[in-house]
DNA sequence: TGATATTGATAAGTAATGTCTATCAATAGA
DNA sequence: TCTATTGATAGACATTACTTATCAATATCA
């Protein structure tokens, strides 16, 4: 006996039985004819190996059994109705999208955005992942997230891509290295403080120390950007960082350009999806990831 | 597009492709072939309008809409498959049993009675009316309730009864108002209390009263037995009350034997099911019920 | 680059399921 | 006793679901 080929026509004949006392006004309302009632039923306490109905004269009442199957497949029902019926309702978009995106990206772009995607599409669910670019160019090429958000430059020929805009990159530190800085005349031998070496910004970090002149004895990495912030603010050294996401901190003199340090060329933020991409919900938010400038978002600086 | 032409095979087959990987793998699983779980992927694409998987290369991701039925049918699947299982499984009987009682065999019998049916199934439920032993008669003859706790003889041919014992009935009275009786040399012309024309116990009270020679210049009744012996112990009248319902009453000194009064005979208490019942839990409930006897049940006065 | 393996889709045939109409059986009411 | 109501059953038919065989697309290996 196979409960899995009960389906939810049955459980919805039960429950209308039960609403309506006979199996006559059960098949009047599911438009059908009261053997196939009948019939339903009977494959039904066959299925489950139980009877659901007492025949007592010409009137037909619920076993203590069928009583609690009612009782207790009508919020399940409604559950599966209300799910079915959203999946495949086309007015009220619904599912869940995988959001991929570098901690930078993630902290200048994603919580307004968010709020743009769920304001548009309240049924949305999202589940976003922050790593390291590489880490989700990999990610989306075999399947495991739908649309990226990246530092540098992404070309894959699998990939399609656009551009949110560059992020001025500025070197700064706490105001007490600085005055030890400017007391020394150079930067030389303080620590320096990058993301780790598979992102982009690391290779910039290098570039930018090197066209500096400035050399360091150690080079410090870290994956977590905003916990950077708060080192380099406390005095651990030289950081990169992207503009936007220090703007707060820059204002409260919690950081500041290290003198000498020769200018940075920006770094460009870009939103990826796949080449093959046909889901139209995922579509159109990357046309509205597009329409983002990245320079644009203010940075809450979180504690 | 019917949504209730989906069965659980349906879900089943979703929730295992989404687990393992594959259709084949899932085909496995389900012991059935790979096409079958191609066309029951079809099939409930185009029942629900959507597209739930998106093939890439060698292998098939969900969709977001996919993924959303994935993440919202687990728990609603859990509950069906437990409650349907819970329904055939003799192991565990379950199910819904309607028991009605006039509220002194309720008072007296049911919260020990119900505590012994509990720990026999577990998984039972219950739904207690409490309501005057004719009305309860009705109820049980048009299947409206399934077991009866009943004062005075029900005869029937309908119904299949079985005797739990005699309660002594007393007339009671507050020590106050036995000591205005005792200052009359009589119990003429006092309040008498009694529950509603319907029930066994107003026939009985008047028989005793007239047995008595009590006569009154008014009979009051009450629907609910535990507010009557407030009444009467606050000095309201003279009242007919079960031994059972008013030991601890008589152990305060709250209440009283009127005296003078002679003795009323006890009323016997009875169980009914339907006689043509066969619903298996109920023939064991009533079986149990018989073995109930109302005199040894103590009943604490709730305030 | 070609051969092979893997995965899902489709076709054709067959078995199982579900519903219809017609009718019967049991019960209640007039 | 007759009629009406309700559910069960039978037979015919339409629909559904699955099997095997095979094809198409893609990835891997030599």
């Amino acid at each position: 006996m196979s409960i899995n080929r009960i389906a939810f026509y049955h459980i919805e004949t039960l429950l209308w039985i039960a609403r309506l006392g006979t199996f006559g006004a059960a098949a009047e309302r599911l438009k059908t004819t009261q053997p196939a009632i009948s019939a339903r039923v009977r494959e039904l306490e066959h299925h489950l190996g139980t009877s659901l109905f007492r025949r007592e004269g010409r009137t037909m009442t619920l076993t203590p059994a069928g009583r609690q199957l009612v009782r207790e497949s009508e919020p399940l029902m409604a559950g599966f109705q209300s799910l079915l019926h959203s999946a495949g309702d086309t007015a009220e978009t619904a599912g869940i999208v995988r959001i991929g995106a570098g901690e930078i990206a993630a902290a200048s772009c994603l919580p307004g955005f968010v709020a743009e995607l769920q304001r548009t599409w309240p049924n949305l669910s999202l589940e976003i992942e922050i790593a390291l670019t590489a880490d989700l160019i990999q990610q989306i090429l075999t399947g495991r997230t739908d649309l990226v958000f990246g530092a540098g430059r992404i070309a894959h020929p699998a990939l399609r891509t656009t551009s949110i805009g560059a992020v001025d990159l500025l070197l700064l530190a706490s105001p007490t290295t600085i005055g030890a800085i400017e007391a020394q005349g150079n930067a030389t031998n303080f620590p320096i403080w990058s993301l780790s070496s598979h992102s982009p910004l690391y290779h910039i970090m290098k570039q930018a120390i090197a066209a500096s002149g400035i050399t360091s004895r150690s080079v410090n990495l870290c994956n977590n950007a905003r916990m950077m912030i708060d080192i380099v603010a406390a005095g651990g050294g030289i950081g990169i960082f992207p503009h936007s996401m220090v703007r707060q901190a820059l204002e409260d003199g919690a950081l500041a350009l290290v003198p000498g340090a020769m200018d940075i060329p920006p770094v460009e933020f870009q939103v990826a999806i796949r080449a093959g991409e046909t889901d139209p919900l995922i579509l159109h938010i990357f046309e509205r990831a597009g329409q983002l400038d990245i320079r644009a978002m203010s940075t809450p600086l979180a504690s």
